[in-house]
DNA sequence: GCTCCTTGGGTTTTT
DNA sequence: CCCAAGGAGC
């Protein structure tokens, strides 16, 4: 995309002062847009350290700066972007609220998706709260809570039929959510959610602290605005100020993360919350042929609200997205990985070119299987976030605690782990012990001798616990070790190789984990061969203790090596990626949509609102899948698909009943060749209709 | 306190 | 069917 802009490209890139609303279609070059917009303001004096892009992702965030560096050297600027600030949302909260703990010298730490979930469960129990609630429903509506109530009524959207929704969900999170805070704050630990929300409030009562963000703020472009919740929201209108130069890029099509608490209102009220802002349609779309806009203009133009938009394209041409009918899963996966390895083998099409979309993780696994046993090289993306896993946050709440020792959900995690003796029970009397002395959990454990009614197993673990932590802490901050260092040694004396091998079921799992961990130090590695570049002392106490915490923010950068393989996403996971060629496959109802937006639960976020808006939502996730797709898109279904282990028989999607015919190319699976007689009886259908006893 | 077995439940998850 | 969480037994 070496062109020149497109008029309404241009109109948004030169737009200077107050506010402006891009709507950018799928493919429309709209990160173009936003990083030509910085040079723009670069050039026209604007200093870089006063421009702040806020993005989702560590990925975009990455990219985006890297893009506007890359300009402004080739567009010859001396000293280029140094200063700007491209950040996620989440880092600049961070950042913003180190500063400040800094200040207090009062150090925090943050709980993820898993500490939430912990404290959530135990808050559950205490509470007898006289019937299972789902836990995880229950955070995410605390989740919920948090971030409206950090938006100041006069500027909220509160649902006008909070009525209905008053369930029993709503009532065990609201009589939960000040124990939860409080908690957090005992735990002196901030969540996901905090590190906006704080923001927010703490913006809202010190006039000062944000005028101190505003100084280095005095342009703001906002990346992916569909997906803004109404913290975020209000951390926006604040830092903007009075200037409002707040620019805004989304596509309302693409908001598919209302479950998580984005509110699409930020989007479509935009000009309402920002009167006379500039509004910008980027319609033209550069990624895909127009057959394939077609479809996408089918499928959106049935939505129910929202901007109106249709993407056309100047190239002409193209082949019709396909509609593949097939009889069961199995041939399915058998089908598409045959034609990729024809792709890839016989028509030598890159394999990083082709992506199979699904809607949720489980349909990957009769893909992997086909794609290996074509031989065809494959990278699943998402599933277990790197540094949510087990055996690499035990490793780092073991590195975090040596450095805080009053950091006790670190603590509570290392207690027992490996296992050492210290149950329930034991652990239970400890904290029972250290309130009613006003010790912390950690004096507790110290001061264990002192206590009565704990085993003499506990005991002995104590000791051992104590003397690990010791021994860490000299080698960290008595010896300044490296990071990596005092983990190897840590990992050595913990034994945890054999502890991973006893733990888990298999050689191969243990292996695996083990190998988490060896990225873990690796990224330690990383950063002290960084800081030694840099001439830094890599020991300092407070920066490990800054970088061990903005981990929990990342994703393993190990994995995005640009290897040459074929790419198995969700619908979610591949938003903003690009591919020639994109298999949307499981396109049935109860999968796409899912049936829990159609057939709704008690425990859902907001069960009236998805009852009603989620098929929006899943219609724009087809949407999200159509539009990855540049050259060749195969829509596909199965006929019959075994779901718990009963067969059923499938419906094709609503969405793709919905698309006009002539859109289309209508096909049915034959699988030909890379497969043995026996695969092929097994997949045709009168067997298998036999076979399941219809 | 740890391990094995039963039982129940089953999207998506940028941070 | 396949996994994770809670309960019983060691």
């Amino acid at each position: 995309m070496a062109f020149a802009l497109n008029p309404a490209q241009a109109s948004a890139v030169e737009h200077f002062r107050g506010p402006m609303l891009v709507l950018a279609g799928a493919g429309s070059g709209k990160t173009r847009v936003i990083t030509e917009r910085i040079q723009r303001l670069i050039e026209r004096g604007i200093p870089a350290n006063q421009i702040v892009a806020l993005t989702f992702t560590n990925k975009a965030a990455k990219e985006m700066h890297e893009r506007v560096e890359l300009r402004m050297k080739e567009a010859g600027h001396r000293g280029g972007a140094q200063g700007l600030t491209v950040s996620t949302f989440h880092s600049y909260g961070l950042a913003t609220l180190s500063a400040r703990a800094r200040a207090e010298k009062r150090p925090f730490t943050i709980f993820d998706q898993g500490d939430q979930l912990a404290l959530v469960k135990e808050l559950l129990v205490s509470e007898k709260a006289g019937r299972a609630f789902d836990a995880s429903a229950v955070v995410s509506r605390i989740s919920n809570m948090k971030n409206a109530r950090a938006t100041p009524a006069d500027v909220a959207l509160p649902s006008e039929d909070a009525v209905e929704s008053a369930d029993e969900y709503d009532a065990i999170a609201e009589r939960l959510y000040p124990r939860y805070e409080k908690a957090l704050r005992n735990f002196s630990a901030y969540d996901f959610d905090d590190l906006v929300c704080e923001v927010a409030r703490l913006w809202q009562t010190r006039p000062d602290l944000l005028e101190e963000a505003r100084s280095h703020c005095r342009f703001l472009l906002v990346d992916e605005y569909q997906d803004t919740n109404p913290a975020q929201f209000e951390l926006l209108r604040l830092l903007a100020g009075d200037d409002k130069n707040l620019c805004v890029v989304g596509d309302d099509d693409q908001a598919i993360y209302s479950w998580r608490g984005a509110d699409v209102k930020n989007i479509l009220q935009f000009e309402t919350q920002f009167p006379g802002a500039k509004v910008v349609l980027l319609e033209e779309n550069y990624r895909s042929i127009g057959p394939v806009l077609d479809v996408a203009n089918a499928v959106i133009s049935k939505k129910s609200v929202g901007h109106k938009k249709s993407l056309f394209t100047s190239k002409v041409g193209g082949e019709k997205p396909v509609v593949m009918t097939c009889s069961t899963p199995d041939a399915e996966a058998a089908w598409v990985a045959n034609r990729i390895r024809g792709l890839v083998q016989d028509e030598k099409k890159r394999p990083r070119e082709i992506a199979i979309l699904y809607r949720s993780n489980g349909q990957a696994k009769a893909f992997e299987e086909t794609l290996r046993a074509e031989g065809v090289s494959y990278r699943v993306v998402g599933g277990q976030q790197f540094f949510e896993r087990k055996e690499v946050k035990d490793v780092l709440a073991y590195m975090k605690f040596t450095l805080n020792r009053l950091d006790e959900i670190s603590l509570r995690r290392i207690v027992n782990t490996p296992a050492r003796g210290i149950g329930d029970q034991s652990l239970d009397r400890l904290v029972q012990t250290a309130l009613a002395k006003g010790w912390n959990l950690w004096e507790a454990i110290e001061r264990i001798d002192s206590i009565d009614g704990i085993s003499s197993a506990a005991r002995t673990g104590c000791k051992e616990l104590e003397r690990l932590v010791a021994e860490t802490r000299r080698d960290l901050l008595v010896e300044r070790a490296h990071a990596s260092v005092s983990a190897e040694r840590l990992l050595q004396r913990v034994d945890m190789k054999k502890e991973l091998e006893t733990q888990s079921g298999s050689t191969h799992v243990a292996t695996r984990r083990w190998g988490n961990i060896v990225s873990l130090l690796a990224t330690f590695k990383k950063r002290e061969a960084k800081l030694a570049a840099a001439g830094k002392d890599a020991a300092n106490e407070r920066d490990l203790g800054n970088f061990l915490h903005a981990l929990t923010l990342q994703h393993d950068d190990e994995a995005e090596d640009p290897k040459d393989q074929v790419t198995l996403s969700t619908l979610h996971g591949a938003k903003g990626l690009e591919f020639d060629y994109v298999f949307l496959v499981g396109c049935e109802e109860g999968i796409l949509p899912h049936s829990r937006t159609t057939d709704v639960k008690a425990s859902d976020i907001d069960s009236h609102t998805i009852a009603t808006d989620g098929i929006d939502e899943e219609r724009r996730l087809f949407y999200v899948g159509v539009t990855r797709a540049r050259k060749e898109l195969v829509i596909s279904h199965c006929k019959h698909r075994v779901l718990r282990g009963k067969p059923a028989p499938r419906t094709p999607s609503r969405f793709v009943l919905e698309i006009p015919e002539d859109l289309v190319t209508q096909t049915e699976a034959k699988v030909t060749g890379g497969i043995s007689q026996e695969e092929m009886a097994a997949l045709s259908d009168g067997l298998l209709a036999a076979l399941m006893g219809d």
